[in-house]
DNA sequence: CTCAAAATATGGACTCTTTCAATAAAAATG
DNA sequence: CATTTTTATTGAAAGAGTCCATATTTTGAG
């Protein structure tokens, strides 16, 4: 096991810098935070850090898929640590919070229902993302008419 | 039936613009626009139009369900005629050519599999948006080592 | 058909998120 | 340690959308 996240760069071929490690500190403390707030984040933990570094280690990861990207409609992109499980995701239309939705039906849930049906026949899948659009129990609450 | 595209709007409580009218047309024409080829196909139709125009009209007509809107990571908002039929979507990841997908479970498909489970406990959830990620016939055939 | 009120369109500035590029600074390598 | 390679910094800039004040159209009522 590779619970060191230092290792874990390593194993990637990747430079172990303290902007990566304290990226990927940010990204597993704070689930579905965006490039701005996990920018915050590191700046708490190890001062000034450019913008354009927290991109890149965010970039990095992903391809390495050591996180995970989320890029839902009319919000920045969202960045969190579980990967590998095929979960989907919740958000709040009024406030935007996210939350996570294990996908009820196996491995991988509406992929296998879609291939080479209709319009998309011939298309090779390799990924269905899917997202919840609705109401948190929050702001269910605080609507008008409730 | 309403197959007037003025009469529809009408029922809708929106002045008939020319603008619109034109927005209406272009969406149908060519499914899977984004607002910038929109608007490129209803200059060709009426001559001039402010970016601001297309914007308002696309989004007005979202809101009162004439037109659907896709927002695909990494790509403006796509817009279309398809609605209330419940399909999603399948983009090539190389390409960006968007297909049409039947949902292959009913009404709503996914939607009915996650409601009230881990963290999304609570949500009232409204919508059930599938991407299907993945390379379309053309660029697999383009694809080095195929 | 005519005019005032309401709804839209125009143009241009501006925001936000993300990316590009050139240079400087750290890691990895032997 | 010295060198090579990989990252980080900084500042500019692109892309997509939105905001605002003003000018036009539509609508609806005489």
């Amino acid at each position: 096991m590779t619970s060191d996240p230092a290792e874990l760069l390593r194993q990637n071929a990747l430079s172990v810098t303290a902007q990566r490690l304290a990226v990927l500190r940010a990204v597993s403390a704070r689930p579905h935070g965006t490039a701005d707030t996990i920018a915050e984040d590191v700046r708490a933990e190890i001062g000034v850090v450019s913008k354009q570094a927290v991109y890149n280690a965010l970039g990095t990861l992903v391809e390495k898929g050591l996180i995970r990207r989320i890029q839902p409609a009319g919000s920045p992109a969202l960045y969190e640590d579980r990967v590998g499980d095929n979960h989907h995701h919740v958000i709040c239309r009024s406030c935007g919070k996210t939350g996570d939705i294990d996908c009820a039906v196996g491995e991988s849930p509406c992929l296998t229902a879609a291939v080479g049906i209709g319009a998309g026949a011939g298309f090779q899948i390799d990924e269905a993302e899917v997202i919840y659009w609705g109401t948190c129990p929050a702001c269910l609450a605080a609507k008008p008419g409730n």
